[in-house]
DNA sequence: TATGTTTGGATTTTT
DNA sequence: TCCAAACATA
């Protein structure tokens, strides 16, 4: 397929800043990828000193695979996440901060303990304050600000959270560890603080790109502006409309301030959306049209056929869940995988399993209780954190009676207040566990049992593969043998996950040319929801969010309803005009027909409550739709069946007539 | 220290 | 309704 004008514009633009606003669908990773292409092919750029930053590790992948065949050195180009990013200028530069090159990247779960911790030693009590609001809180902070002495305190608990913030940072770095938003806040402090730093990056990266740029963060476009300060050649594609993470800091103003923070800027508009049928694109913009704040863009169909939206309402979530998979079993020439359920949050997903797995259709949950968030994995993957960064406490602390080994938190209280007070990491106070003399010496072999382990596998693990490391950690601690200890069902499924586990490190030692204890954690750590759309032949159950990005012949967006879409919490937190773009975002992920579905009632916490169609439904023109809304209830399935039947016939006849 | 029992809070989205 | 954390007991 040949490039129109705007895209032609794109890819052949060459230095200085550009903007490219790109509505749904105008086909901006062509764009990206062809500007690639154009830059190493026709201008003889390096491809070592090509930047391209993405939303998700899958689009980064994505595109490496498609420059592969056109461009020579592809693999020289850096094309990773912001966060990615982050790591590998932090690995390479981290010890000019005090830190050791084989830092631990704490997940949320860590996260959470530190704060504790903080709040503890600061004599804040838990009670009082709810440490996972500090935690949003000091996330939020952490996102948003370059500047700590700037933050305004307007409430009681980003007060607290400014007030932690310092022990937060020591205990961290007691632990040699950084926490996910620190891989961005690093990474900038050290372009910032060390000039020699930023002017090495900024000599490799001279030609940066950014997609999904209207949900950078105010670090991120700092970050940027560092980066791209020196030559300005910076290429950014993302379309405000789009905006959806807000609530993790992103501000969709980077894009549209663009242009006036980069003086000279070429601004190109791709507003031909080559995805959707005119009358789905029609529908998504009659929701976004009621945004105030937003680029007017005058996006045009490409496929100019109306298929009818349809909206169904099930009397319950299950009754909805029911008719989505009536009209995907009723489909006859169908692919499971051109379909899609959509949602805005994931517990809605249960009803929707329940529902096709009675009626035998495939299907793929994205982020379905993640893999690595399992305790037995958790585990283990505590296990070789420890082993390559001893320092990290929070992973020592979750291991060190598991399996249970008698030393319990008593004595994890005794070797934690000595550590206190020698001013001494907690794994250098466990090491001197016979100095402790409040630890009774019938509790010696106990610690020393697990020293051993750990002393053994780190030396282990000099001359060893990651893989052959894992194993020896779980024939050390007789893993298996623990997790077998009842015999039922779920501890054979556990098995089999730390059997997956192990695979899956093997895996990596084959993608990797030189892999690593610390890599595999990195990889693991950095790993997101949306990495994991890969399915077969099956429909794909995902939340609103997951789905940026992707595309499907037909979508169903479900929980079409007041207090779901919009959610009640974003309407009290004035964030409206964010759930249109969300629902905007759902909307145009349909490639041919889409179907809204909502439910006249609605389990809460164990009790039927009544549930009205989002007010985002009226914004759509009703001639829209296959059938007026006042059609879209059914008072039981059986009524429902005939009545998809009938419509069924209806799509059939208009199909025929053409 | 390990295990069983009770209770109260949860459901926004995710790097 | 369901699940984790707090609490109580052996």
């Amino acid at each position: 397929m040949d490039f129109n004008d705007s895209q032609k514009m794109a890819i052949n633009h060459l230095n200085g800043p550009c903007l490219v606003l790109a509505g749904a669908g105008s086909g901006k990773t062509r764009v990206i990828i062809g500007r690639i292409k154009n830059l190493v092919n026709k201008h003889r750029v390096d491809p070592k000193n090509i930047l391209a930053v993405t939303f998700t590790n899958k689009a980064a992948e994505e595109m490496t695979e498609r420059l592969k065949g056109s461009v020579k050195d592809f693999n020289e180009i850096t094309c990773s996440t912001f966060h990615a990013l982050g790591v590998k200028i932090i690995r390479e530069n981290v010890e000019i901060l005090g830190y050791q090159k084989n830092f631990t990247i704490y997940d949320s779960a860590a996260q959470h303990s530190v704060i504790k911790k903080a709040m503890h030693n600061l004599n804040i009590s838990t009670d009082m304050f709810d440490p996972k609001m500090v935690h949003y809180k000091l996330s939020g902070i952490k996102n948003t600000y370059t500047n700590f002495s700037t933050i305004p305190t307007v409430d009681p608990i980003s007060t607290l959270a400014v007030r932690i913030l310092p022990e937060y940072k020591r205990i961290l770095k007691v632990n040699n560890a950084f926490d996910f938003d620190d891989l961005l806040l690093v990474m900038l402090e050290l372009l910032t603080r060390f000039p020699e730093v930023r002017e090495k990056y900024q000599r490799t990266f001279k030609y940066i790109m950014v997609d999904e740029f209207q949900d950078t963060n105010p670090i991120q476009n700092s970050i940027i502006n560092h980066l791209a300060g020196s030559h300005g050649n910076l290429f950014v594609v993302g379309d405000d409309d789009q905006s959806i993470y807000a609530f993790r800091g992103a501000d969709f103003r980077n894009i549209l301030d663009f242009e006036k923070n980069w003086k000279g800027c070429k601004t190109i508009v791709l507003d031909v959306n080559y995805r959707c049928t005119s009358t789905i694109l029609k529908a998504a913009d009659s929701i976004i049209g009621n945004n105030k704040e937003r680029k007017i863009k005058n996006v045009k169909a490409y496929h100019q056929v109306n298929v009818p939206l349809e909206y169904f309402q099930g009397t319950d979530a299950i009754h909805e869940s029911k008719l989505i998979a009536e009209r995907i079993k009723d489909d006859n020439n169908k692919n499971f995988f051109d379909y899609a359920v959509l949602m805005r949050t994931n517990y809605l997903s249960r009803n929707i399993e329940e529902v096709f797995r009675e009626n035998n259709i495939p299907y793929k949950i994205v982020g379905d209780y993640k893999f690595y968030d399992r305790k037995e994995i958790k585990d283990i993957l505590a296990y070789l954190a420890v082993i390559a960064n001893p320092s990290d406490e929070v992973s020592t602390l979750r291991i060190i009676n598991t399996p249970k080994r008698g030393i319990g938190e008593d004595t994890v209280f005794k070797i934690s207040n000595y550590a206190e007070q020698e001013n001494i990491n907690f794994y250098t106070a466990l090491r001197s566990y016979k100095k402790i003399d409040t630890i009774a010496s019938t509790k010696h072999f106990n610690i020393s049992q697990f020293l051993d382990i750990i002393v053994k596998n780190i030396e282990y693990s000099k001359d060893h593969s990651v893989s052959d490391t894992l194993l020896s950690i779980i024939y050390d601690v007789d893993y298996f043998e623990y997790l077998n200890k009842e015999k039922t069902k779920a501890s054979i499924s556990r098995v089999a996950n730390v059997e997956e586990l192990i695979n899956s490190v093997k895996r990596y030692e084959k993608e990797v040319k030189n892999p690593s204890i610390n890599g595999f954690l990195e990889k693991v750590s950095l790993l997101q929801e949306s990495d994991d759309t890969n399915h077969g032949n099956q429909v794909l159950v995902l939340t609103l969010h997951s789905s940026k990005g992707l595309e499907f012949e037909n979508v169903f967006i479900c929980g079409f309803e007041e207090g779901i879409l919009p959610h009640k919490r974003s309407l009290e937190e004035n964030n409206e005009e964010e759930e249109r773009r969300l629902c905007y975002v759902g909307v145009t992920r349909a490639k041919r027909k889409l179907y809204i579905t909502s439910a006249a009632s609605r389990m809460q916490y164990g009790q039927e409550v009544k549930s009205e169609p989002s007010r985002f439904l009226k914004e759509i023109p009703e001639e829209l739709f296959l059938y007026p809304h006042s059609q879209a209830g059914e008072k039981n399935v059986e009524n429902a069946k005939n009545k998809i039947q009938e419509m069924m016939d209806k799509i059939k006849e208009k199909y025929a007539k053409k």
